[in-house]
RNA sequence: GCCGGAAUAGCUCAGUCGGUAGAGCACUUCACUCGUAAUGAAGGGGUCGUCAGUUCAAGUCUGAUUUCCGGCUCCA
């Protein structure tokens, strides 16, 4: 998928096409004004104040309308170097502008003219607009201004610009392509999961499919842990609401929590996170720096009350199980440990051939006082120690300001979903906070009593959410480990007495291998079978017939290929462990 | 939560000017026993998301509501 801002061409390009949508705007509303409209990965937009106007389908046909108009017309598009003091009087009728060009300095201000729009803009542009002419407008939506929902709603409209026609057709494509990679679709056609709404919004089910790709993750991460040191526990989906005012988590977090439930004087909340109750079990009996790290890790289900906007599939539900772990170190041990969990992370990905991933280091926006605990000396220790283990470790990240969790900096891996916005996928934290307000403690070797400091880590964030990413990544044609049905045998004939045992060997022979295994001996036509195994994903599709059953062999087809090879039994039924236990991708 | 769009059979969808519901797939039954992506025939299946309103008459028009979709905000 091309990057809109990253190719030079592009973004001068799609910046000038943004202009000119903002012409066709003020053609179409005179009284329009113009916030922003900036280049984005995905292409353009522009925020716009229509007044009372809220922009639909059909309103963004008759923008695109006027659009080709603009472009057909074929004006000329103009710089002009102006000064702060001309820049204010000629937009001075725009309170947006007149907000940007607070904040701009004179001698450094520019505009373009393009025919009767001008806008102000540091540019580049393509020096006509007709070059902008193969384009599409994709989305709208409203916005706040400045994102700050106190503020007005403005008129959003994103498009692309390509230099030619069958750029554009290629891109279009591509976005079409990616509503089937959606795993929402992939879900629904695979069986996997379903939601209902008589269950609830934003809870999905694992129909016995998709509940089988589930326990596959769990046991492939647990697995891991378990040789790495970590201890599993499983504690309640409930705490009391003091506990999570021990924590801070009520302060920060209470609006996207399930509602308290009043019980005989107590106050309960469904748990968002497990912190809380990982603290607890540690400060269960005293620990002796000898003991550290302690790793404690839960498949833990959690439920949070996000918003009704931002329910997505498996992907972000009100429900879900974290793959999660608090691991008590003494400060010394932060940089190894900090290490190991990103060995974890990355040797998860190679498993998995995951490669397109960014790393983000996230830190505190000291000026929001409000977000993040506050101490000061706290978070500078606690950003400098995770950066410094990063540098060493060598690991590329970019760093984003306002994006820790409230008690500490983090370690984000991100990817991006078929549609919609990048998500977390793994996180490493340092918390200096929790311990202390847990009053945790260990005897450190000169016999004082200390304070740990906790590593919050997911390696496959959530179950749900990774499944989902997995489903996208995959189109649905999982590994062979993974897939719900990891071999279907279509037999060529199903009256055949020989035919059927031969069949019913294979297939006791793979039920004793372990193996997912499901035969298709309906009266149906031969090529009608094949279809639906096709159809199904099915990995190894094995085809049994007279010949197969006279000389011994398996004929199978693997994962959509269109060739048939023929082994020996032995051999079919050792290559498919073979591929399960290499987890091969 | 906010802005816009959508909702018709299990699934994918059609339904014109408002006149009482349609296809393919799936399902059931029967026949066919088949060599690599759809065998044929017959049959069952719908309070047109829900609740109001307008009308002689509403899947179709109006309002509210629920859910889903695209964005925004949020994401411990």
């Amino acid at each position: 998928m091309v990057n809109f801002k990253e190719d030079e061409n592009l973004h001068v390009l799609n910046h000038s096409c943004a202009h000119m949508m903002a012409q066709a705007v003020k053609h179409l509303y005179p009284n329009a004004k113009f916030w922003v409209g900036p280049v984005v990965d995905e292409g353009f937009y522009y925020d716009m104040d229509l007044g009372d106007a809220v922009l639909n389908d059909e309103d963004i046909e008759k923008i695109e309308k006027e659009m080709k108009k603009i472009a057909k017309s074929g004006i000329k598009i103009y710089r002009r170097e102006i000064s702060k003091a001309e820049a204010l009087e000629i937009f001075k009728d725009d309170p947006y502008k007149m907000d940007l060009l607070s904040n701009m300095e004179d001698g450094n201000i520019s505009c373009y003219d393009q025919g009767d729009y001008t806008d102000l803009c540091r540019g580049p542009h393509v020096d006509n607009v007709k070059l902008c002419r193969n384009f599409k407008l994709v989305k709208h939506s409203g916005v706040y201004w400045k994102g700050d929902a106190s503020n007005q709603v403005l008129q959003r409209v994103y498009g692309v610009c390509f230099p030619t026609p069958e750029e554009l057709e290629a891109h279009l494509q591509l976005l079409e392509e990616a509503k089937e990679r959606d795993h929402r679709k992939i879900g629904k056609d695979m069986n996997l999961f379903m939601s209902d709404d008589l269950v609830g919004r934003g809870l999905p089910m694992f129909l016995p499919n998709g509940y089988l790709v589930w326990q596959e993750l769990e046991n492939y991460i647990r697995t891991k842990e378990q040789k790495l040191g970590y201890q599993h526990v499983l504690t309640p989906c409930v705490g009391t609401v003091d506990l999570y005012k021990t924590s801070g988590h009520w302060d920060h977090y209470k609006e996207n929590m399930f509602p308290p439930m009043e019980v005989e004087g107590e106050s309960f909340v469904l748990r968002p996170m497990n912190c809380p109750h990982h603290m607890r079990i540690y400060a269960n009996r005293p620990h002796s720096y000898k003991e550290l790290p302690i790793r404690i890790a839960e498949i833990a289900h959690d439920f949070r009350f996000e918003s009704s906007g931002t329910l997505k599939g498996i992907e972000r539900g009100r429900h879900f199980c974290q793959n999660d772990s608090h691991i008590f170190v003494t400060p010394d041990q932060i940089k190894d440990e900090v290490k190991g969990v990103c060995d974890l992370i990355f040797s998860t990905y190679e498993d998995f051939g995951i490669t397109d991933y960014r790393c983000v280091l996230s830190l505190r926006d000291p000026a929001d006082t409000k977000k993040y605990h506050p101490d000061d000396e706290m978070w500078n220790k606690a950003e400098q120690a995770l950066r410094e283990t990063l540098n060493e470790i060598g690991i590329e990240y970019t760093e984003e300001i306002g994006e820790a969790a409230f008690y500490g900096p983090k370690l984000d891996v991100n990817v991006k979903p078929a549609i919609g916005n990048e998500i977390t996928l793994s996180t490493c934290q340092l918390d200096f906070c929790l311990p202390a307000k847990f009053e945790l403690t260990y005897i450190d070797a000169d016999s004082e009593k200390k304070t740990p400091v906790v590593l919050h880590r997911a390696i496959l964030g959530s179950i749900d959410r990774f499944m989902a990413y997995i489903l996208e990544e995959t189109k649905g044609n999982l590994p062979t480990w993974l897939a719900p049905v990891q071999v279907k045998i279509l037999p060529i004939k199903n009256d055949d007495d020989e035919l059927n045992e031969y069949v019913k060997k294979l297939k006791y022979a793979l039920y004793d291998a372990n193996v997912r295994v499901e035969s298709d001996d309906r009266s149906e036509k031969f090529g009608y079978k094949m279809r639906e195994a096709q159809i199904q994903k099915v990995p190894y599709i094995a085809v049994i017939g007279k010949k197969e059953a006279e000389e011994g062999n398996v004929s199978f087809r693997l994962h959509g290929e269109q060739e048939t090879v023929t082994v020996k039994f032995d051999e079919f039924v050792e290559m498919i462990k073979e591929d399960i236990a290499t987890k091969k991708h």
